[in-house]
DNA sequence: TCCTAAAATGTTAGCGCTAACATTTTAGGA
DNA sequence: TCCTAAAATGTTAGCGCTAACATTTTAGGA
């Protein structure tokens, strides 16, 4: 493989030249940049990442923290990771999942995810000591901390405004049974959406369950028994696969019968039939932009990024209009 | 950070001893060797990677071939790309997913996947001209190329033995509607499998699909308007969970009227109801292995390494016992 | 005790780049 | 034409490690 050097000799240039005609071209006069550049296409160059890392006192690993209690295997989490993996590695970044803060080792920059309050401000300060840029999935005010988050209350108002604006008017919710921020946003998008409607919210419509498919039937058993809805959101395509599951068991014809929507979009939503609309979140643009915002840090970027990320509708087979009494004027 | 020149000063030794503890400890006298690591461990020592490719003639990046007709999104291919990261990434290699050949640079060596044999002779050319070593995901019998591969016939055999081990005699097989390696195998352990429990293979309980939900769907209709069946081995969890929405709703109980099972075991088998009965695929930990024996090779192994690996069977509830003619033999 | 081969450790040079500073070239006004 | 500041290019040193060879130490037999 040819060297800088040899694309250097062959141009007629010094080697710092070429590294500039590379790292900052706008530094080059556009005559110099021209052979540089037919030089290397010449020797067919290409850095050695081992060697930039090493002169710009970078070692091109990046910390990726992911607490043990999150599944590795879950969908959400691949995506993410995937997300995050195909940024690093296009800029030649390998990148490390660490489950504790046990060990440590050379890295130039963190990327954090399911952290609590106290422990975002404790990972900062841990960073900080290190001179080391952090960039969080989720939200914090810390002025040097860069964060991107998904907006869950503007997702769950935006399901539950289509349903609405469908014309329905007594929608029940099949929320996770676990105290998260994204379960709480969820819900209040789900109470803001029929609040800003003019529609009443009652709290006997939210129901609870385990986020997996068993418990999705469950709740839609309970739901069935106790309330009569013309459509159902749920707070994960996974509760709303169980609940699909269960209404059709129970003679219920989706969408005829009942409407559902559910919230995540990362494909098996698509495995229902009808395949369930849903409100998707980006994880995988997310993991992407996560891993960007890191890079931009290490070259110098000073501004700090603080993003929240819309999911989006996207619709499935499970959701139609009732009755006449649509409302149409937007969706 | 501290560097390996601080901890050698601390332990009084040579840089290259320290190296030496690190890389080849065996070369170091216990004494010394304690000292040094000693004198890493009250310097929180850890490598510079950037540093130790470069010295080492390496770049620290692995090419992952992958041919753009797959789409990476899904969850085969995730889980096969998270294996291959794990194991890569706690090396410190990062890695470059390439989805065609245009584009050369710098890297250690090839993981390939989804090539069909002509192309594999190509490649493995290209790789020896460049002096990379070459691992694939598939089978040849080039005796330069490691390869690893899932043994389809088998897997596809252990599935329908089971069925016919829980008393089964009429299993009807719906496989993929494509002609490649994986669909040829699985049919072919489909009918050994028959065939060794002296059953008559019938091609007309042979049924095709596309793989996805509504392909499932659609062939499960044909195949209840055709035929009696009283189990059904489906080429693919995908179409399985086509089957079991289309059976469910046609009135027919599973596993109590009829049995299912299907091949792949990803983790959405998870969302049917009940759960698939599947032949599982260790796709996570076959990425890890394709990505070790790479770094072996890099690290001087020579022995060449040929591989099948048999999928399982992981047990869900879409199967059970047909009538009381069980078979008590063995599972 | 001396000698020798093997074991243990050390020395030197270099992997391929870039940061920081030094020098040369250029453009354009006086 | 000369001068000056800015633009363009070059030079030097070093990032942190390991390969390859050199030297020292050690063990154990003569």
């Amino acid at each position: 493989m040819a060297t800088l050097k040899e694309v250097a000799e062959l141009a007629n240039v010094a080697p710092m030249t070429v590294s500039r005609v590379i790292n900052n071209p706008e530094a080059v006069k556009e005559n110099t940049r021209l052979r540089v550049v037919a030089a290397m296409k010449e020797l067919r160059y290409s850095p050695n990442v081992a060697a930039k890392s090493l002169a710009a006192n970078r070692c091109g690993v990046i910390d990726v923290f992911i607490p043990e209690s999150i599944d590795l295997s879950n969908p959400f989490v691949m995506h993410f990771i995937a997300g995050i993996s195909s940024e690093l590695s296009e800029h030649y970044y390998s990148f490390l999942i660490l489950r504790n803060r046990g060990i440590e080792h050379q890295c130039d920059g963190y990327i954090v995810t399911g952290l609590l309050k106290n422990e975002i401000d404790e990972f900062a300060q841990y960073a900080r000591e290190r001179n080391r840029p952090v960039v969080l999935f989720g939200h914090t005010d810390i002025a040097d901390v860069d964060c991107i988050d998904v907006d869950n209350v503007l997702g769950a108002e935006c399901g539950v405004r289509h349903l609405i604006n469908e014309g329905h008017r007594k929608i029940a919710m099949v929320n996770v049974l676990e105290d998260k921020d994204y379960t709480v946003d969820r819900l209040n998008g789900y109470r803001k959406s029929l609040e800003d409607a003019g529609l009443e919210y009652n709290p006997k419509l939210v129901f609870y369950a385990q986020n997996s498919v068993e418990g999705g039937e469950t709740a839609a058993a309970e739901l069935i028994a106790r309330e009569k809805v013309s459509a159902i959101f749920c707070a994960t395509d996974t509760i709303a696969i169980g609940v699909s599951n269960k209404l059709k068991a129970l003679g219920y014809s989706i969408p005829d019968d009942i409407s559902l929507i559910g919230f995540d979009g990362l494909g098996h939503q698509l495995l229902a039939s009808p395949p369930i609309t849903t409100i998707q979140q980006p994880v995988y643009k997310l993991g992407a932009m996560l891993a960007k915002t890191l890079l931009g840090r290490l070259n110098g970027r000073e501004a700090a990024t603080k993003m929240m990320v819309a999911p989006k509708l996207l619709r499935g087979g499970s959701d139609k209009s009732f009755n006449a009494v649509v409302n149409p004027e937007m969706d």
